[in-house]
RNA sequence: CGGGAUGUAGCGUAGCCCGGUUAUCGCGCCUGGUUUGGGACCAGGAGGUCGCAAGUUCGAAUCUUGCCAUCCCGACCA
């Protein structure tokens, strides 16, 4: 079995890449920039969605879904929303094939079959659902408009990367309209602690919570709140965004609802969304050399069990006692599985679990049973220990725990470790090139100057983290005043 | 989209420069047996549009051109 993995010192994208497709997340497809998420990364995209889901039912929201194709007049309403994205969008131009009268067998578009309006194949979908809502809404009792769709979306990217960037993705979008601006920017923020909460307690990834500057704002909206993470290799991750789109759509598309006096006003609006990159972000913040590290809390395999054994009779011992633990485990909630495939042998399972990341192994043989204990080994830290049978479903649970606290708790201090005060251009240009993570640095808070310090340094502001601390200062690279500091990095 | 690299069985590869029988080797796969506490062993076996297409040639994995895909670097990127 040949299953190397390139080590992340020696090159990190390889490893990444490595990771992905031999842990069966994933492969390649015949269609360029498009993967194909395999049973074992779309299990763990199940997982995610389902809480997030169930995370957005219990903030009121509902589940609706919009089509593909946007008309390209309804595209082009909102200016900047569809100058933003114009440059990476897959249009549908006909409708039907026909056989190649000078190509046996071979098929051309039909050119008689072309569309009089083009489609538009949606990189996001304001421009439908604002449109929809148009119809949706006429009076302040029509409000708010709580909706989520997951769907899938096209962005013609340059470059891809597996998860993290790719031509067609699954995302879900939040979309909702309010009657008020107050009442929307709370659900913009609202939204993002969601996303906070998600992503650091069931993906055990800390975030910096924050606002997007001007020049990394969304198309369209008025501002953009962020969540950032920092990846193993000191570059940051936008994790996900929710905006509040101010009055924007509503006026692109007039929506405007009577409020209780009987005054006409634009609605207020907010989207927000996260996507599979959050899985390209999980890996790439807890695995290792050696496969995958999931948290327990969306792993598709909790605990894994492998038998030990010489012959038949000594399997059916083991069988038996290993489905009692079954039994015992499942009935915690625990997700189990017992894999006595014949097909391999330990070892073999050990190193392939390890890959896939299951965040427990568990061993069972012939010795243990004899002192009623089971060796249980833990992907995180990689320990082994015997663990007595008796309460051992109740040891397990609070070993997952602590696996998912343990990586919580790791992520977080090698986080807290590479964000680096700058203050001067030299030290800030090389904290990025020999420390790398975030740089916290005074700006001036103009976008030349933030365009300037990216060609300069590769950097971009991830975000002005909220709650931060005023502090005068003088802008990196300008020297003009500045009265805080706001978080630099390179980023995927 | 520009520069560089790569593409030979499921995976990793030799052969390509210098065209010439039946395309090399390892892992994996199948059958049988022995095995099973960190990627087992023995014996036998199957598996190939040499990325795709056109061209040059008596003859192409090998030479030429175009295309497709992947990786790296850039440009681009909510």
């Amino acid at each position: 079995m040949s299953k190397e993995i390139t080590s992340r010192a020696q090159d990190y994208s390889q490893w990444y890449n490595d990771l992905i497709l031999k842990s069966g997340l994933a492969d390649y497809s015949a269609v360029r920039g498009c993967m194909v998420i395999k049973p074992y990364g779309f299990a763990l995209w199940e997982n995610m969605r389902d809480v997030l889901d169930k995370m957005f039912k219990d903030t009121g929201h509902v589940n609706a879904y919009f089509p593909l194709f946007v008309p390209k007049s309804l595209f082009e309403a909102e200016e900047k929303n569809a100058e933003g994205f114009a440059k990476e969008c897959a249009v549908v131009t006909h409708y039907r094939l026909k056989a190649d009268p000078n190509n046996k067998g071979k098929l051309i578009v039909d050119p008689e079959a072309k569309l009089e309006e083009e489609l538009v194949v949606r990189p996001t979908s304001e421009a439908i659902i604002w449109n929809t809502y148009k119809t949706w809404i006429q009076s302040y009792r029509d409000l708010p408009i709580l909706v989520n769709q997951w769907a899938n979306v096209v962005r013609w990217e340059m470059r891809t990367r597996l998860f993290l960037r790719t031509a067609e993705f699954l995302w879900q979008e939040g979309h909702t309209a309010h009657a008020t601006a107050e009442e929307a920017i709370v659900e913009t923020k609202k939204m993002l602690d969601v996303y906070a909460d998600f992503v650091e307690n069931w993906m055990a990834l800390p975030v910096v919570k924050g606002v997007k500057s001007p020049n990394e704002r969304f198309a369209g909206a008025e501002d953009t709140y962020c969540i950032e993470a920092l990846m193993q290799d000191g570059k940051a991750l936008q994790a996900g965004t929710s905006h509040f789109l101010g009055q924007n759509f509503a006026k692109a598309f007039d929506v405007k609802f009577s409020d209780k006096e009987n005054k006409l006003d634009y609605v207020w609006a907010t989207s927000w969304g996260v996507s599979t990159r959050l899985i390209g972000a999980l890996v790439m913040a807890h695995s290792d050399d050696n496969g995958l590290v999931l948290p327990p809390k969306i792993a598709p395999v909790q605990v894994v069990i492998v038998p030990i054994y010489r012959g038949e009779e000594q399997k059916q011992v083991i069988d038996a006692k290993v489905q009692e633990l079954v039994k015992q485990l499942k009935a915690l909630g625990i997700t189990v599985k017992y894999d006595d495939s014949d097909n391999a042998r330990p070892g073999w399972k050990f190193a392939e679990y390890e890959l896939k990341g299951v965040p427990v192994r568990v061993a069972l043989g012939p010795k243990d049973l004899e002192n009623n204990v089971a060796e249980v080994a833990r992907r995180d830290t990689k320990e082994k220990s015997s663990v007595s049978l008796d309460g051992f479903a109740q040891h397990i649970q609070q070993l997952l725990e602590d696996i998912q606290q343990n990586l919580f708790n790791r992520a977080k201090s090698y986080r807290d470790e590479h964000i680096t005060p700058a203050n001067t251009w030299d030290e800030f240009v090389q904290t990025l090139d020999t420390k790398g993570g975030f740089v916290a640095a005074h700006w001036d808070g103009t976008p030349e100057t933030e365009e300037k310090i990216k060609e300069l340094s590769k950097a971009t502001i991830r975000c002005i983290p909220l709650n931060n601390t005023e502090e005068a200062g003088a802008c990196i690279l300008t020297g003009k005043p500045s009265s805080q500091r706001v978080l630099f990095a390179r980023a995927y």
